[in-house]
DNA sequence: ATTTTTTATATCACTTAGTGGCATAGATAA
DNA sequence: TTATCTATGCCACTAAGTGATATAAAAAAT
C-alpha cells in the first residue's frame, strides 16, 4: 500500500505555479521535513511581494505606459480624482491598488487587462 | 515623400495589445475613418469589463481556487478582515478589488500573482 | 493662426471601504 | 486530548475613494 500523497484531498492544484508548490511541499512532507499544517503559509509565501509606489513613482509608471490619468484611472477601475491624488501625494493607493500598480510594473499593460 | 504615421510621436507601442490597437487605429485614421483625436478612447475600450461580484460570488471564487480567506487576502494585498466583510455582505469591494477578483477569475492564480 | 479638445490641476464636502483588535466556535490534524 | 487553522461576530476608528465643478495648459484639429 502505497503512502498516501498528503495535499490531494484537500488542495487539488489549478494553476502551474500553485502545482509546482504544492508537488515540492508535498514531497517535504513524505520526508518528514515540514508537518502538513505549514503548507498552507507556501500558498502566500510564493507571492510576490508588493512594493510600495510613492507619487513619483505612480507618474513614472503611468508615462511608461504611456497612459493619461482618466485611462489608468480606467485600467485600474478607480477614479480619475483618485489617480491625481495619488500623483499629487494627496493620497495614498490602497492595498488592492498598489497590488495592481505592482502588476502593471511587472507584467505591463496586457497582464491588467 | 511618405504619409507620417499618425501616433508613432507620441504613443510607441509598448505591449502586444495596445502594439495591435494602435497599428489598427493608425491604419483607421489613414484611411479618414476615425479622428486621432477618437484614439484615445480605444486605450479604455479594449479593456474588458469588470463585473461586479456579490458576496455568494466572492466566496465561490475563493473556493474554486481553493484559498482561504486569510490566504485571499494575502493575494489581493487586503486584510483578511476585508474578505470576511465582503463574503458576509456587509462592505463590497472597492474598485480596484473588484478588478483583481475580476482578474482571479478570468486569469486564474496566477494572473495575479 | 485660431479654435477645439484633451489633459491635468485644484478645491470642496461627503460617503464608505478598509483596518485592527479581540473574543468565540467549528473543523482538522497532530 | 491538545493544538492549530479557519471562519465568524462585534466594536470604533481612519483614511481612501468619490463626484462635482472650475480653471489652465498642452495638443491637435480646422
Amino acid at each position: 500500500m502505497q503512502p498516501k500523497r498528503i495535499i490531494e484531498a484537500k488542495q487539488k492544484a489549478r494553476t502551474p505555479l500553485l502545482g509546482a508548490i504544492y508537488e515540492t511541499a508535498d514531497d517535504l512532507a513524505r520526508l518528514g521535513l515540514i508537518e502538513k499544517r505549514t503548507m498552507s503559509r507556501y500558498q502566500a509565501l510564493c507571492l510576490a511581494p508588493v512594493e510600495p509606489f510613492d507619487a513619483e513613482q505612480i507618474r513614472l509608471l503611468r508615462k511608461r505606459q504611456r497612459l493619461s490619468q482618466t485611462v489608468l484611472a480606467a485600467v485600474l477601475n478607480t477614479s480619475p480624482s483618485t489617480i491625481r491624488k495619488w500623483e499629487a501625494g494627496e493620497k495614498r493607493p490602497s492595498g488592492p491598488s498598489l497590488k495592481l500598480l505592482n502588476l502593471l510594473a511587472r507584467k505591463g499593460l496586457d497582464g491588467v487587462v
